[in-house]
DNA sequence: CGATGCATGTAAGCTGTTACATGATTGC
DNA sequence: GCAATCATGTAACAGCTTACATGCATCG
């Protein structure tokens, strides 16, 4: 158990706070919660959340307690006082320059060169991308409706900017899209 | 020189498409349009552009020539037709699922746990994040402007993405922040 | 009694970062 | 002549991924 505060990776501060949201849980299910929501882009394969809540309760930040009644060798988290303190010091560190700006998008970075492609790929290009981005959005959607009925407000609050930029983003394809069919 | 085509990396990609867009250049040019540009979010550091750009010439991606007049020992870089195969290849993946939902924010990653925070200190959170994106916003649009008279037409659709995000985002963020003050 | 889901992990690798290091050129 | 910018790289490492591996529990 190390004595000093380290600043948590983005996996392990989302992984912990969904930990400190369900405790006492076990690692299966943060990966779970992790899997299910749309809004964040994690993949949180079991190879990087296991070592990662291993390591959190070496440092104190998580503690575990087997559960004897599961012959499943399941242990159950809860984060420690310490834990709560990283958790905290993770989430004020975002209102920092470098958060503000940090948002990739695959399809954005492709735009930019989107003319090497012929006309007639183009328009099928987008097409396809509005189509599946529209599939996108109403999954988003029927997220949201579950976390607002469930009463979990940050829950809510938190989804609600997913389905926010995925409309931008939806928005923005049909701007290109019908700019590219009036050239 | 390999002879099957190889899927691009995100930073390969953009960085093949600038090459295509400017040669023949740098690969200091290269690292500067990405530095410069707040619609990426490549830091592009050296460490990273010039060993993919090596990488890109061992492969018949790019093409380099030695600038014999300057005695910086740069190297002009151009796509060879090989190369623009694969930049072809690397747009056209951009259309699939994968790439559709992948949009991370790290403010949006905390604001599911903001709860954690004293009710005086999510609202000092809220006032600094909406104040840093509005000068974010402000440079966006600052930077599309001038994308816009530049003439470059795909350049402009994709900092245009790239601004409706920001928007998106801010406006959730007021939304978060009225919704946090009347509780 | 077999399929699906619960549950935990290891090994290898990809993709990018920061920090460090070097040297020439250009403009004031 | 000195600072800022141009220009290119190496070394170490952070952070996450995929692929693989194992085994119990639950439901039909």
């Amino acid at each position: 158990m190390a004595n000093s505060l380290r600043k948590l990776s983005e996996l392990e501060g989302v992984s912990l706070g969904i930990v400190g949201k369900y405790e006492p849980c076990t690692a299966y299910r943060v990966r779970s919660e992790l899997k299910q929501s749309p809004s964040t882009h994690w993949q949180a394969s079991a190879g990087s959340l296991y070592p990662l809540l291993t390591r959190l309760e070496e440092e104190g930040i998580v503690a575990t307690k087997p559960d004897k009644s599961d012959g499943r060798g399941r242990k159950l988290l809860k984060v420690t006082t310490r834990g709560r303190k990283s958790l905290k010091e993770w989430v004020a560190t975002g209102a920092d320059e470098t958060h503000i700006s940090s948002v990739t998008d695959p399809i954005r970075s492709r735009m930019f060169f989107l003319d090497v492609l012929s006309p007639a790929k183009q328009r099928t290009y987008l097409a396809v991308l509005i189509s599946l981005m529209e599939k996108h959005l109403s999954e988003t959607r029927t997220h949201l409706d579950e976390v607002s009925e469930s009463g979990d407000v940050y829950g809510y609050l938190g989804s609600l900017g997913a389905m926010k930029v995925v409309e931008a983003r939806l928005d923005w394809l049909k701007v290109v899209q019908r700019r590219l069919i009036t050239d």
